[in-house]
RNA sequence: GCUCGAGUGGCGGAAUUGGUAGACGCGCUGGAUUCAAAAUCCAGUGACUUAGGUCGUGUGGGUUCGAUUCCCACCUCGAGUACCA
């Protein structure tokens, strides 16, 4: 019986899916047994685009199936579900141009990656499927929504509370004494002040303090998009999807006050099994430095300039101080002459968008202020200049420039002649700024003078403390989060608004349901897409989402606009698995403290500083408020390399050719170009040339003359029916590569040759066209590497890969490129070697068409062959170094067909082993070798040494450290004797050739080594 | 610029603690089988070579009896980040 993957692939599928294999057991739920330790596997959240699945993007749920379906034969009680990240901008762009309702589009991409993802075999427990654009799920999205708004951060416990305990504490004592994380500009109140206030009053005060904030910010304005974006979803200058500028705009936005957590998010990392290099992107992104705020009195003003320096100890360095054009003293501050230039170039760089500002770091540009501040020692004035290199959102937005300390205040003074003052003992800085710190000697610094980098920033802390100029801080690049989209494919908000301020929907009265909408496009007045809705005003009496023409402002209240960001429904998903179903909490207590969190996370490295931070933060509030007995959601993280496609292109050529005519001729201009136009019109096409042409010119002349010479024929035939005379004519051929196009890789074969005639057929604009073929007929293609994309052609469908070699196979030949982690180009020219090696395996099972195994003991070879095997792939699967565990595989299935073993006693703990990695194959063997269960929860082998003890050791012998020869040798054998032995050999005396050894190096188990 | 990775045959890659460099697979070469092809099986396959050897893991140095592995300097490529005071 031969190995019919289709069939048996299909079989077991259908299997699976009938008995719910995968479904895992919460606590209480089982009533059969014992449930094994919990272990929860988990892939990072698909968005299911319309494109379907290519073969990179199951690289990690292959890796994490592996692990899951391991752990299940270890006896554990695996979870491993999938769902989907359902909402997002593109459904709703397809929406916006085809007018689809996105949940329609999302139902369709959804039910076809279902259908990929089945073909696979993936051991995904199905009954916990989520979609975060489910009403049922997203009702608990905006109750976390709800916890954020009714929760401010205490700084003093590092932890989030209870808005209520905040009000107290303000009727209590006002605010002066507490440290909570709050907007820039809250100003101080007493207790009697706060209770005077009008509830209105109270409301705007709290919402400064709430965990997430209506506020009017900068923000990243997308026109294209008709959006803003968070920092993470811009990518140098633009947007990330599709790739549109960004500009800065001041817009009244949703934020999260996810700054507050910085410091929690940075020492948390300390704790997680993550790869160094995503922490390291984390640490970047959070950007802690440790420093002092300096402030700078503002002469002849009331005003003073706050500056976070990491620099403290250089402050007698100071020579100007350079505020953010957006700063907002810088109108106040500015003298009357400067007025003019200071307000152009505050234009100007409003203008400017993000890109260009980042495009353009080199040129220097800055205004005077014409106001000087007074320095906190020296009392001396410093002149106050405005730069575009100084950001508005980092820190104060201005900068206590210190040029022989820093490189950028140190070019700016040199560009605009300002005194750079020397504060370095010893240092030259008459080329560039010196930005040591270990070891330095502070000089001309008054009391700093002679102390050391550290001595003197604690001192000069120390002294700002005491004079009230300044104190020691730390910043964070971390900014809060927006939290506001201008879409309508999102989560809405449970927020109405009363004389302008935000109220809350009760939770009870979640889910708010997306409205229905006639056009996803913002409405005539500039408002979000939600604008458009005719049913979309709350009633506080019915609480219901009623017709906005009720809207009264006294019970029925107008809705908010705005949705929530794709980051919303995914910052918790992980928990909700736990508990998919519940519809009283978003997850039961009992569920989440039996699952905790994610023990092995799979997923791509680009969602560093997005999705991992942000479901960190949410986890850690949700954990403050009690909702969580964890404070991270994913203990292990590895990231998959991305596997890349290998694009195929064609290369054209352009014929130019050149007539030229006798003298006489020449000038008869209007027939030249009657002849051109005659020869380009019959030559109206491109010419794709065979890239296995380029490299030897030669053969492509050869091939090229064939075709010049039918060139000049029908030129030739040309001139002669409108009677020219052609004995004149020269031609002078050139020739310039043109340029070139993606051709479809599924039109090209292993060997890079091009079916030109299906080719023509499938891509547009193509038939007329001419092929250049090289000698051999073919018609090859330039290969490339590249992300795989469908704009690029170059997509590998893993159904396709199913359907010729099998889903068993698909598995492990992914796992055989390389390791995990490593990105890596998809060729499917190695497939064959991994199918042939299925087909080896099921031979090992089979004596010609009959399943044949014996129940003899297994030879002694065959089981060390075994339990090798165990020992390694064990190992391996431990490791996540699933590439080197085919390639034990294969050494096992290579050795046992040597052995002729067919022995029950060997092939069945096989079967086992093998089962995670092709799991169709092994139910299949399984079944044939006489069980009735699935082989899902079959006992892992056991690895016993004693198969594997050896008595010899086949010792290199080696020269110099060059390995000449081997020897068996005992293994029990001494030093001494095994010296002896090795001495004594013929070939040792050959190397030797009569010289006399320095040294003998004997490590026994090990090696020889025969020095001299 | 900074941070983190990585450089090994024709290709993907292996060598887990410093101990036989190139496992395993692809490709290629030769052979068996076949009318033929596919499939399958067997053998070979780092380079040079005077056939004894010599060289060989990005480059140059170092430590060591012994280095792909450890240390120093440099080069190249990739990823992330970018005026962060």
């Amino acid at each position: 019986m031969s190995y019919n993957f289709n069939e048996i692939e299909a079989k077991w599928q259908e299997y699976w899916a009938k008995n719910q294999t995968f479904k895992s057991q919460n606590p209480g739920e089982t009533n059969a047994g014992k449930l094994g330790t919990p272990f929860y596997v988990l892939d990072m959240f698909p968005y299911p685009s319309g494109a379907g699945l290519h073969v990179g993007h199951p690289l990690g749920y292959i890796a994490s199936d592996i692990y899951a379906r391991y752990k299940r034969h270890k006896g554990f009680n695996v979870l491993h579900p999938q769902g989907y990240d359902s909402f997002g901008l593109p459904a709703e762009q397809y929406a916006i141009q085809t007018g689809q309702h996105p949940a329609l589009t999302t139902k369709q991409n959804i039910k076809r990656y279902r259908e990929q993802l089945d073909k696979i075999g993936f051991s995904f427990d199905w009954s916990r499927e989520v979609r975060t654009s489910d009403p049922e799920y997203y009702k608990w999205t905006q109750w976390i929504f709800l916890q954020l708004f009714e929760s401010w951060y205490d700084l003093e416990a590092d932890k989030s509370r209870v808005i209520s305990e905040l009000e107290e504490i303000f009727s209590a004592e006002g605010n002066s004494r507490i440290n909570a994380a709050c907007d820039d500009e809250v100003e101080e109140f007493s207790a009697e002040t706060w209770n005077n206030f009008s509830s209105e009053e109270k409301q705007t005060v709290l919402l400064k303090y709430r965990l997430t904030y209506l506020a009017e910010t900068e923000v990243n304005w997308c026109p294209q998009l008709g959006t803003v974006l968070a920092n993470d979803e811009i990518v140098n200058g633009v947007s990330e999807r599709g790739g549109y500028p960004v500009v800065r705009k001041k817009m009244t936005q949703w934020s999260m006050r996810i700054s507050a957590f910085s410091e929690r998010l940075l020492q948390g990392l300390d704790r997680l099994d993550w790869t160094e290099s995503l922490k390291e992107s984390q640490r970047n992104w959070i950007g802690k430095s440790v420093g002092a705020h300096v402030d700078f009195k503002i002469q002849d003003s009331e005003f003073k300039i706050g500056a976070f320096t990491t620099r403290p100890d250089t402050i007698f360095g100071v020579t100007f101080m350079t505020l953010a054009p957006e700063h907002e003293l810088v109108e106040k501050i500015t003298t009357p002459q400067q007025k003019e230039e200071v307000a152009a170039y505050v234009a100007a760089s409003a203008k400017r968008s993000e890109r260009d500002r980042m495009a353009d770091v080199k040129s220097i540009t800055g205004v005077f202020t014409g106001a000087y501040a007074e320095h906190p020692f020296t009392k001396e004035p410093i002149p106050i200049w405005i730069g575009d290199y100084v950001l508005a959102g980092y820190g104060t937005g201005a900068v206590m420039a210190v040029p022989c300390g820093d490189q950028r205040d140190y070019d700016f003074a040199k560009h605009f002649d300002i005194p750079i003052k020397n504060i370095f003992q010893d240092i030259d800085i008459s080329e560039e700024a010196f930005a040591g710190k270990e070891g330095t000697v502070i000089a001309n610094s008054d009391f700093l003078s002679g102390l050391e980098y550290k001595e003197a920033l604690q001192k000069v802390i120390l002294e700002l403390e005491k004079t009230g100029h300044g104190y020691g801080k730390t910043n964070y690049r971390l900014r809060d989060a927006v939290f506001s989209r201008q879409r309508y494919w999102g989560e809405p908000f449970p927020i109405y608004y009363k004389d302008g301020l935000p109220q809350t929907i009760d939770a009870k009265h979640l889910p708010l349901h997306l409205p229905e909408v006639e056009k996803y496009l913002p409405t005539e007045t500039g408002e979000p897409p939600l604008g458009n809705a005719s049913t979309w005003a709350w009633d506080t009496e019915k609480n219901e989402v009623v017709s906005n023409d009720k809207i009264n402002n006294e019970t029925v209240f107008s809705l908010e606009l705005n949705t929530m960001p794709g980051w919303a429904g995914s910052s918790w998903y992980l928990f909700r698995y736990m508990d998919a179903r519940n519809n009283e909490e978003f997850v039961s207590k009992e569920a989440q403290e039996y699952w905790k969190n994610v023990d092995l996370y799979i997923g791509g490295s680009e969602h560093a500083t997005g999705h991992l931070l942000y479901s960190r933060f949410w986890t850690k509030f949700l954990h403050d408020r009690g909702h969580l007995s964890v404070e991270e959601p994913f203990k292990k993280l590895i990231n998959q390399g991305m596997i890349l496609g290998e694009s195929a292109f064609i290369d054209s050529i352009s014929l130019e050719y050149a007539l030229k005519y006798s003298e006489d001729l020449s000038d008869d201009l209007i027939k030249i170009a009657d002849i051109q136009l005659a020869i380009e019109s019959h030559y109206n096409k491109n010419i794709w040339v065979s890239s296995s042409l380029f490299p030897e010119p030669k053969q492509f002349d050869e091939l090229l003359e064939k075709h010049i010479i039918n060139l000049k024929k029908s030129t030739l035939e040309m001139c002669d029916r409108r009677n020219f005379p052609i004995e004149d004519i020269r031609f002078d051929v050139v020739l310039t590569p043109d340029y070139y196009t993606h051709a479809d890789v599924s039109y090209v074969d292993a060997s890079n040759n091009l079916d030109i005639d299906s080719f023509k057929n499938s891509q547009q604009g193509f038939q007329d066209e001419f092929f250049l073929r090289d000698k051999d007929g073919n018609f090859k293609v330039r290969r490339e590497i590249e992300k795989m994309s469908k704009s690029k052609y170059n997509v590998v469908n893993p159904d396709d890969i199913c359907e010729d070699y099998g889903a068993d196979t698909l598995r492990m030949y992914e796992m055989f490129l390389g390791p995990l982690e490593q990105a890596k180009p998809w060729n499917t020219a190695g497939i064959t070697g991994v199918h042939n090696f299925l087909k080896k395996l099921w031979k090992l099972y089979h004596k010609g068409e009959q399943f044949e195994v014996s129940e003899e003991k297994a030879s002694a070879d065959s089981l060390k062959t075994l339990h090798k095997t165990i020992k390694k792939v064990t190992e391996d699967i431990e490791d996540f170094s699933f590439n080197t565990s085919v390639s034990t595989f294969m050494i096992c299935v290579n050795e046992l067909a040597a052995q002729k073993c067919n022995s029950r006693e060997v092939l069945e703990p096989l079967a086992v082993l093998i089962a995670p990695y092709a799991p169709h194959i092994a139910e299949e063997l399984w079944q044939k070798l006489g069980h009735s269960e699935s082989i899902v929860t079959a006992e892992y082998p056991v690895f016993e040494e004693k198969f594997l003890v050896e008595s010899t050791k086949n010792y290199p012998i080696s020269f110099n450290g060059k390995m000449r020869f081997t020897m068996e040798l005992p293994l029990d054998m001494s030093k001494e004797e095994i010296e002896k032995t090795v001495m004594a050999d013929e070939r040792t005396q050959k190397q030797l050739d009569g010289r006399t050894p320095k040294k003998v190096i004997v490590v026994p188990g090990k090696i020889v080594n025969i020095v001299g």
